[in-house]
Formats: C-alpha cells, structure tokens, sequence
DNA sequence: CTTACGGCCTGGGTGC
DNA sequence: TGCACCCAGGCCGTAA
C-alpha cells in the first residue's frame, strides 16, 4: 500500500497530535506480524513520544523516559501492503484487523491495522552497541534529499534494470511500485532498460521526474487504491492523477498510445510502449553455458 | 552481484 | 450461490 508519499501524509498527520503525549498501555490482537510482541508492553509504557518522522516507508517514533532514564528507544512500523494507522477516541468503533492499539496520557488512543499483516511493529534501541539502526542501516538515500549527482552515481554502473533499482531500498528509501512506474513515464524510461546504461540525459530527466511525482503526491495527500487512508482516514486523491499506473488498456495523456502491463522486476509495471522505447532485447541466451 | 520465484496473508474482482 | 483463478502501494529467503 504505503510508498514514500502516503508515509509521509501520514507521519504530518500524527506529528500534528502524538508529540508530548505518553503511551500508558499497549493491547495486541493477532502478533504474528511483531517480531518480539512481549517487548512492546514491556518498553513502551510510560514512555512519551517526542516526535514522528519518516525513514523511508518506516514510521519512527521517537521516545524519552521521562524518569530520567535516558536510554533512547524508538518504535518503529512499517505498513506492509494494507498497514493503517489512525487515532481515535477509545470508545470508537473497532475496525476488523486491527490488530495493536496504544492507550496515550491525554485519553485518545493509536490503533494499527493490517489486513494482510505484512507490515512490522518494533523497538528501536538508539543506544545499542551494535546493529543501531537495525532495519534502517541497510537503506539507501531519500528520493527527496539526494542531489542529482548521488542520484546518478547510486545507478550508474548497475547493471540492474531500472525499475528494480528504483524499487530497491538499498538504493533509494521510499519509492515503491506505483511511483516508479509513473516516474519512468514522466521521463520516458522503459522500466526494463539497464541502469548503466542510461544516458546522463535520460537520468537527469528521471531525478527530476521523480521527485515531481512524488512531491506532487504528497500535496495530493498520496494514492488511495483500496486501503490507504491517512490518520484521520481520509483517503488520498494522489490516484485521480496517475498517468499510467492501473490505467492499462487506456490512453497514454501523452501521446494516446495504448498502455501495457507487464511483469518487470516482478511487479505489474504499467508503461507506454510509444513513449517509453523497449531496450534492444535481455541477452540471456549468452549466459547459458 | 543479479534474476526468478515462492511465500507470507486477506480480500476484491472476474468469469464460468 | 459457489468455485477457481488472478490481482494487489512490500519485502524476505532461497536457488541458480
């Protein structure tokens, strides 16, 4: 469900409500998605937030003890594919699947639901000595931060195609499959071609092209398929705008062409065959022996 | 280092 | 009404 722009609509809408307040209590319903269930109720109570912010898709909620313990803790979540998080009041109605619920000091609480469960809810331990950013080491540069150079340098040399390089967290933080697709639209990429060997032109042209989308995305409070809500669940408009994605048999707005799905990286990728020129043809027949 | 694939889950849509 | 099948904003592990 969530990429860089829902997350992000998100993260504004809590940041709004959540920093000062105190978590009091933790229920869970189903925790096979938690990696160490037993570790929310244990550390979380007690603590207050002191703020919310994005890394990549994660979600990091930073805490403080206020009993002068000044371990830092963060909780970490990731949505998945159908990951939302709203607060409410206690009393509000239970919607199914919802699956973690945070009591906080003023009286309202945090709800997380997942329908496929295929998100994540963790404690981070910022002083740690080793493996600090457990889940977020590993990952690459904000779409929105990176200058056109790391950009460049961080796909040039791949050999990669570029709608896995895109769709990479190592590479870059935050991108997911609908605005990849969309990217590579607005920059006339072909998701299939190889990140080496795009020209300095064509990939100046998707840096930009990118973070437009993106950017765009989050004034339009990002995409609503069929479960992305933000805090307050409201769902994005960000959809109304999509150029390619989930829009195959339709027009290209650009050129009229006919959009096609195709399996690239393994995920649906929607492109425009007119605009979006096929690379040559994957020499896999070479490998073999 | 790369790709391909299956798996994790539930639900919506389609066609028979 | 049922059933089989395909699809879905993500990501991980395995094998080649």
């Amino acid at each position: 469900m969530p990429e860089l722009p829902e997350v992000e609509t998100i993260v504004r809408g809590l940041q709004a409500v959540l920093p000062g307040k105190r978590i009091m209590g933790v229920r869970l319903g189903i925790t096979d998605f938690i990696e160490d269930p037993s570790a929310l109720k244990e550390h979380l109570p007690g603590r207050r937030i002191s703020s919310v912010r994005r890394y990549g898709k994660f979600l990091v909620f930073d805490l403080v003890s206020p009993g002068g313990d000044s371990r830092r803790l963060a909780l970490l979540i990731h949505l998945g594919m159908t990951g939302q998080i709203v607060t409410c009041k206690p009393d509000a109605p239970i919607a199914t699947h919802t699956h973690a619920y945070f009591a906080l000091d003023d009286g309202s609480e945090m709800r997380y639901r997942d329908i496929r469960r295929f998100g994540s809810i963790r404690i981070l331990a910022e002083g740690a000595p080793s493996g600090v950013l457990g889940p977020l080491g590993p990952l690459g540069l904000d779409p929105l931060e990176v200058t056109e150079k790391e950009f460049r340098a961080a796909i040039r040399g791949r050999h990669a195609r570029i709608k896995a390089l895109l769709l990479d967290q190592r590479v870059l933080r935050g991108m997911g499959n609908i605005y990849t697709d969309e990217s590579l639209w607005h920059a006339r990429i072909h998701p299939a071609r190889l990140g080496a060997i795009l020209k300095d032109e064509e990939l100046h042209g998707l840096y930009i092209a990118m973070r437009r989308v993106l950017s765009q995305a989050i004034r339009f409070r990002g995409s609503s398929i069929s479960d992305y809500v933000d805090s307050q669940g409201t769902p994005g408009k960000f959809q109304q705008r999509h150029c390619v994605y989930g829009r195959k048999g339709k027009k290209c707005p650009r050129c009229g062409a006919v959009i096609r799905r195709e399996t690239v990286a393994g995920r649906s990728s929607y492109f425009c065959p007119k605009c979006q020129r096929a690379p040559r043809k994957t020499r896999k027949a070479h490998r073999k022996h």
